[in-house]
Formats: C-alpha cells, structure tokens, sequence
DNA sequence: TAGGTTGTGCGAAACGTTTCGACAACCCCC
DNA sequence: GGGGGTTGTCGAAACGTTTCGCACAACCTA
C-alpha cells in the first residue's frame, strides 16, 4: 500500500500539504492541488483508517450491538442489520456486528474501551434498559431502534404503534367489521416488559376505543397450539368477534388451522391479521395474509443515521416513529353474517 | 482513556516493559509483572486497537461482505452473519458488517485498501465469482460461505448436499416411497449458476440412483402459484409420485393449498419435504413440515474461524461440508396405497 | 520605501502501540 | 577475581496520519 509519503515525493510536496490538498482542511494553490491529485491517483494511494484515527480520535466506525437470537427472531432484525449497515455505508462510516450474551455491560465496557468505535446503535431495547443508562454515564454516543420507558434525549427510532393501530382498526372498521381481538406476543416476552408488546397493546385498544370499535385482549399465544386453543377460547368468550389481529406467526398458524378444523374459512368467517411480521411470512399462508410489516430496513437505517449526525455536530435530539405497511392479503373481508 | 504510558509511569517501569508484560511477548520479572497488572487493572486500561493495529499491522478486524438482499433470502442469511460474528468474537476478532452492492470488486478494493480489515468472509459465492479472483490476485486472505465451481485451495465451509440428499432419499425410502420428486429453486436462481440450486439438483438425482429411487426432476417453481401449478404437473405426468422435496417455501405454500385442493391430506396422500429452509418456517404449516434446514449458524462460525485460522498461521486449506438438518415433522408418512 | 496582509508550503510533534538493539546487573565457574 | 553467559529493563524508532506554528514570498497600502 502506498502512504501519504509516497504521494508527496511523487508530487514533491511536504506530506502534510498533500494530506491538506486531500482532505480539503486548508487551501492549497490549485496547481500543486492538481499534481497531488494526480499523484494520488497513479499510485492508487487510500488512506489509512488506523493511522487516520489514531490521530483525529474519530474511527467513523459505529457498532451494532446484536443481542442473541431469541426464539421468535425473524426478518427483521436481520433487516435493522442491512439498513443500519447500508446507511453507514452511505455516510462514510463501517458496521460492526457485535453479539451481545449475557453479559452486555461487560462487554459493553470493553468495546468501548478500544477506542475502535465512535459510537453504539442498540436494539432490542427494554423499557428499563441498562445499557443506556451505562453508555450516557461513559459519554459514549448512541442511537436506539426502539425505545426505553422515557427514552428523555435520546435519539431513537421506533415503530408507531399508535399509527400502526389506527391503520389495522380503520382497515377493519372499513370493511364492516365491528368487534375486532388483538393476540398479543407470548406471554414470556410480554411479563419481560418487551416493549413493542406492551406498546402494540396499548394502542391497539386506544384506537379500538377511538374508533368505538369493540375490543378484545389479554390473550397472549406464543405457538401454534395456543393460538389454536386462543381462538377457541376467544370465540367462546365473545363469539362477535369477527376480526383478529395476532403478533406472533406460529400463533396464526394456529388459529388458520382452527378456523379449518371448525369448517370456517378466511375472509368468509374470520378476518385475520398478521401484525409486526413480514409479508414474506403472511405469504406462506392460504390465503395470505393482510400484514402490518414493520419497517426493519428503515429503521435500522433511521438509527445508524442519527448516531453518526450526532457524531458529526449536534442537534436536538432525534425521535422517530414509522408506522408499519399495511399489506393487503386475501385474509380480509367483510364481517360473517349472522351465525 | 489511559494509555500505556499511564500505565508505565504507575507502575515505575518503561512502556516497553509493560506492553511486554501484558502481552508476554517477552519475558518479565514476575515481581514486575505483577506490579504492572495490578496497574493496569487499576486503571482500567484497555489497548488502543488502532494503534496496536497501525503498528503491527494486524487489526483483528475481518469483513463479512453482505450481498444486497435477493427475494429468496431469509434467516439462513442472517444466521450466517450472526455466527460468523460470534466466532470471530470468541476468537478476539471483530466482524465488519459490509453490504454489497452493484460494484463488488471495487468496492472490494476501497475496503481492503483501507488497511481496516485483515480479511474477508464471502457469502453467496457463485459458481464463477470474481470476487475470488480478485482477492487472490491482490492477496487479500479470504475464506467463503458456500464455493466457487472449482474451490482449488481457497478455504472454505459450505452446505454437504450429497449428504443431505442421501439423507432425505433414506427418509423417504424407509417410509416405503418408490419414487421421489424434487421442486428445485426458481429458474431465475437456476439460470444464474446459484450453486446450491446446481448442487442440490445433482445430489438428489445421484443419491435417488443410489437407492434405487423412481425420481423426477426439472420443475422450479418460485412462488405459490407455480408451486400449485408444478404439482397438478408432476401428478399429471408421473402419477406413481408418492414423496416430494421443496426448496422454495413459497412454492411449498402453493403445494399444500394444491393438495388441499384436490381433496387430499397431508401425510397421507403425500409426504411432502422443505430443502433448505428453516424449521422456523415449516412449522408455519399444518401440519409442520419435515424439513431438511441448513446450518447456517454453524456455517458462518467455521466460514469466520478458517479466515481467522489462515490468518494466524497457515495450515493446508480447509474445507468443512456440513449437511442439513432433518427436522422430522408431520408431513412424512409412507405412500399412499394404490390409486 | 517601510510595514502589514495574504497566500502557500514546510517541518515537527503527536496519537498509542510494538519491536529491537543496547546495556546493566548478576551469577557461575575456572 | 575477571571472563562469559543469562536475565531483565530501557530508550528510541517506526507505523501513517493530522495538526499547528512558522517561514517566506508576493502583493498591497500609506
């Protein structure tokens, strides 16, 4: 690899008139500016990251901090990846992919102390989360997909949910419906204060009400046996429910195999809604689904994008919420008549 | 952050000494030793990596180059990613998370010239791909996930199709099936030269010669419709088919509503297997399906350790070929009796 | 013509490591 | 008690940048 001091005999210049003529720092006269250009050029000369940041203190590296795949992982995490490493890349800037185990402030310390990364993008945050209380005591920049309980000035990029419900209850409201059931994530995830379940809750029942839509919830099926066994008992219970909204796939899977077991059929007896998964996953059903997919790519770009404005310069602190995409399936109708 | 200096002047030595004592690069008076370690510890110090990198050339630093994501993908990809990260983690190396796009090699060359990263992981290798024989050529070390036509001596780990077929033939074939058909990846995929859809398609025809198996070959469909369509095909044409293997899962949704369709049941009218597909998904089905899912947590850790082996010292080149998974579920049954 | 103001380029220091030759102290043994 | 070997430590150089003070010429202004 050729180095700065290989431009600068080529141009006969001083090296740091060839590293102002680069970087643009401090004017250069446009004639000795043209030959170092074209020096530069001919030997294919890149600037060294490491020397580069061992001297500004600025990596332009951000790290994704990637917890250990739970059980209901899916295409969205993968995609706060790709969108986050995307947008980096667009910025100037480089990923890491850092896993995270059971001991994520250890860790945390000792990623930090590297001096290898300018800042840290968290996801899967909890609504009392540790990390960031830890990285604002370090003075260590951040960004969030997702969100603590008072996520107060920190930048962070979220689902709407409050737009995301609307959108479910208008879409169901619309067709007729006038009782509508939400299925919540399992029952673990939900007692663990996982925020987009607790959230998604929430608003749902806000927009029901708002809609003076009636309302349906408290079940929580985290397989397809108990979505099944939910659906059962939902319709036991209230038997005018005549839209559902599930959370989580394997439990849809289920309650599609229920509706089959007692001779209904999708859209005719039930509409059925996937909410904050995939349209890819709502596709392997029959019909496919109606979906409220969440925004993984963006979001992920969302977040890596602020951290590194808030590397460059401040501003005011960054909030931003994107509403999931409805994806119309075949699994929407008007409500069953009668019985 | 504290430097070896700060350390040196704690503990009353040179900094050369201490940066011999904490890495035992030579030897240190135990007295000695001891006394810079509790100073550091003391102090919380933590290498600076980009100065150990620009001196030593090495950062611990490798980049897994992450292709922009087709249709098809899904959590193997991600898994990929994820296990290469932990690996490198566990060996004290850091994984840089770097999407592809239209112009690999000369983004390949700005990333390697960077002096960032010591190597490079490469996924979605294609039969011929000049990625490989641009980083052989620039004499970057590189392993891949997955192998070109012809691999030579460049490290790699990759799905073990032979295996996985001859596993998925003595599925069947022990379930009394005479004769086996395979949905191979849609033609786009096909036509392109993706190696697991090549190789795969071999495998089977070979492993179904083996063991003496009926066996049928040549549909790809990509979606449920062609899946659907496929099937009522294949049944029109080699009605003694009694099993059948899927890599699409779309196209598997399109054979089970198909089968569905035509008033049969699944395991009893057919056994219907998904190749290289995750578990995840097959249970979405009902029933769950066998499935015959790749490892790709275990194939991005052994991509991340040879690359990481290759660059701490060089041993003959590796290749580690790991078969599916058969993950046994409700849609495997013996053949259906007469017609 | 003297003094100030630009415009342009240079050299040296610094960032935090690793590496390597030099060297002091000590021991052993003849 | 001095030569030769061993053991442990030190200091300086180097990695490739950025940054900053300074030098020097040319030009303008009074």
């Amino acid at each position: 690899m050729s180095s700065l001091r290989d431009v600068a005999e080529r141009a006969q210049v001083a090296v740091s008139t060839v590293s102002a003529a680069l970087n643009g720092t401090r004017p250069v006269a446009a004639a000795t500016k043209r030959r170092i250009e074209q020096a530069a050029a001919e030997l294919g000369y890149r600037p060294n990251l490491l020397a580069r940041g061992l001297q500004s203190k600025r990596t332009r590296i951000v790290a994704l901090l990637f917890p250990a795949p739970r059980s209901g992982f899916g295409l969205t995490e993968m995609q706060f990846a790709t969108g986050a490493a995307e947008a980096a890349k667009e910025l100037g800037y480089h990923l890491l992919l850092s896993p995270e185990s059971a001991e994520p402030i250890e860790e945390l310390r000792h990623l930090t102390g590297l001096g290898l990364v300018d800042g840290v993008l968290l996801m899967e945050v909890g609504l009392d989360d540790e990390r960031t209380e830890f990285l604002s005591a370090a003075g260590v920049p951040f960004s969030m997909i997702g969100r603590t309980r008072e996520p107060g000035s920190i930048d962070h990029a979220d689902i709407d949910f409050a737009a995301t419900a609307r959108e479910a209850v208008a879409h169901v409201a619309g067709l007729g419906h006038r009782k509508l059931a939400l299925f919540n994530l399992s029952t673990d995830l939900y007692a663990d204060g996982y925020g987009p379940a607790i959230r998604a809750g929430e608003e749902f029942a806000a927009a029901a009400r708002a809609a003076g839509l009636g309302y349906v919830d408290g079940f929580r099926p985290g397989s397809a046996e108990e979505g099944g066994r939910a659906f059962e008992q939902l319709l036991a219970a209230h038997p005018d429910v005549t839209a559902l909204a599930v959370m989580d796939d394997h439990a849809a899977a289920g309650v599609v195999a229920a509706v089959a077991a007692r001779g209904w059929r999708i859209p005719r007896d039930l509409t059925l809604m996937l909410v904050l998964s995939s349209a890819r996953v709502a596709e392997m059903f029959h019909p496919p689904l109606t979906t409220l997919e969440p925004p993984g790519e963006e979001l992920g770009r969302l977040g890596a994008r602020m951290l590194i404005e808030r590397l460059e310069g401040d501003g005011p602190p960054q909030r931003r919420l994107v509403p999931c995409r409805l994806v119309p399936g075949g699994s929407s109708g008007p409500p069953r008549s009668g019985r």
